[in-house]
DNA sequence: TAATCAATTCGACAGTCATCGAAACGTTGC
DNA sequence: GCAACGTTTCGATGACTGTCGAATTGATTA
């Protein structure tokens, strides 16, 4: 079954759909899997604003390298975005990412809607 | 915040509604984020019937002793109920398990709509 | 009972992962 | 430049995980 429009750069903002290859989703869904981590994306998504780094140790109690590991696992599946300023990191999520593998969910589980 | 009905014994059968924990969450998660299982829950999920043991096999081309390992963390999870009859097993999915954990995800997305 | 087949359990092995302390990096302000 | 601070990288460690072959259990059939 061939696949249409590809354009999973992870960085490709400009998003009207794009696909995720079960592999991708697996490994979104592995980014998810860990409590903090899944913590750690709700706190960005229920922030309705950047959050910052202090924010995000704050509401994880880990040491700042575990933090820091955490975040990187995020950004690599391309769920959450990080924006540089000075010193400091934001934290917010990929919107187009996150109802992208929503959807991907959803339609797994219809019976073969054929 | 303390949390409303608790009736998550896994085997809630006659399920309105079930509240499942971040912990809980994560482990779903976590079963889901191999590509064998999810690949294999993508297939009883098509299937729209129990799916056999054969079938399961014929989908993900392991060893009978992974398959069994895999069918028996997405059990443990509550994700997918397994039938025996004589010597076969047929595997459907928990459907309340399933639109719980996405209407969980759904409304981890909305910024706070409190 | 014996043979056969589906499924599970048991070790074992290689690979991955979460975690941390310590050191390094980059920015800000003195 | 230098000190302070936020963040990242490095290295190590202990725990977990996916995988398989071999042995086992349990049900069916000869």
């Amino acid at each position: 079954m061939p696949t249409a429009s590809k354009r999973v750069s992870i960085t490709g903002r400009s998003a009207k759909s794009l696909r995720l290859s079960r592999a991708r989703r697996a490994a979104i869904l592995k980014a998810l899997a860990d409590p903090h981590r899944l913590k750690l994306v709700e706190r960005i998504a229920h922030a309705g604003r950047p959050l910052s780094c202090a924010e995000a140790r704050a509401a994880l109690a880990v040491s700042p390298a575990t933090l820091s590991h955490h975040i990187k696992e995020l950004e690599a599946v391309g769920l959450v975005q990080v924006a540089r300023e000075g010193k400091f990191i934001y934290l917010s999520l990929r919107a187009e990412v996150w109802s992208t593998l929503l959807a991907s969910l959803a339609a797994l589980a219809q019976p073969c809607r054929k």
